[in-house]
DNA sequence: AAAATGATCAAG
DNA sequence: TTGATCATTTTA
């Protein structure tokens, strides 16, 4: 599997979001290899989105990864208890991200049972199974990924999104962003992508 | 429908 | 220093 370059990263939200459908995320941990498929994505598109945190060209510690270059991991806290993870995108100063929403298992399923809910493979339910990484916070905790792993380089050897080695045979669909109604017309724009039919979507 | 839960940031 | 906010999930 071809890891994907710092080039294919270096385009704006609204193309980067949709083309990382299909694309495989990989985090090398011990003690295993977790790999799922990208199937939901969301773009934000910096200071002009009422919806991005880099709205108005906002520079705070947190948003500041996003100010950098692009192909490196921004993770950060919601909500006291999930962490959601994007991707930088775009040129520096340019404070784009892809929000990674949903992802479908591939390789790891044990680690992130684990993660999840403590349990070994052959104790979780097939509802359990079915909700490993149906959302933002869910995958982050089935990645076990925090703010430890903020400001991972994409391009680098531990965190990274791969080609799909299969032909990429799904539709996308859009639809306005999940839980940014404070964005004003911002929350209405289809920013937000997923393979069609695909069941670990957050919400079809 | 509503609680859980705490970092973040703008305002004072 | 403080208080409102929040790119969510779970349970009821």
């Amino acid at each position: 599997m071809k890891k994907l370059s710092r080039s294919f990263y270096n385009r704006t939200s609204l193309e980067v979001a949709p083309d990382l459908l299909g694309k495989y995320l990989v985090y090398d941990a011990p003690p295993q290899r977790m790999v799922a498929r990208i199937v939901e994505t969301e773009a934000y598109m910096g200071v002009t989105d009422k919806g991005a945190h880099s709205y108005g060209g906002r520079r705070t510690p947190r948003t500041d990864i996003l100010f950098g270059p692009p192909g490196y991991a921004y993770i950060y806290q919601i909500y006291g208890m999930y962490y959601c993870l994007n991707a930088v995108v775009n040129a520096r100063e340019i404070p784009q991200a892809v929000l990674i929403r949903a992802l479908e298992p591939v390789q790891g399923l044990e680690s992130m049972v684990y993660n999840r809910y403590g349990l070994t493979n052959d104790a979780a339910t097939k509802k359990q199974i079915a909700n490993l990484t149906s959302g933002p916070g869910k995958l982050c905790r089935a990645f076990n990924l925090t703010k430890e792993q903020n400001g991972l380089d994409l391009c680098g050897k531990t965190l990274w999104i791969a080609q799909s080695p299969n032909p990429q045979d799904f539709r996308i669909l859009t639809s306005p962003r999940i839980n940014i109604d404070y964005a004003m017309e911002a929350a209405q724009y289809p920013w937000r992508y997923y393979i069609e039919g695909n069941p670990y979507v957050s919400r079809p």
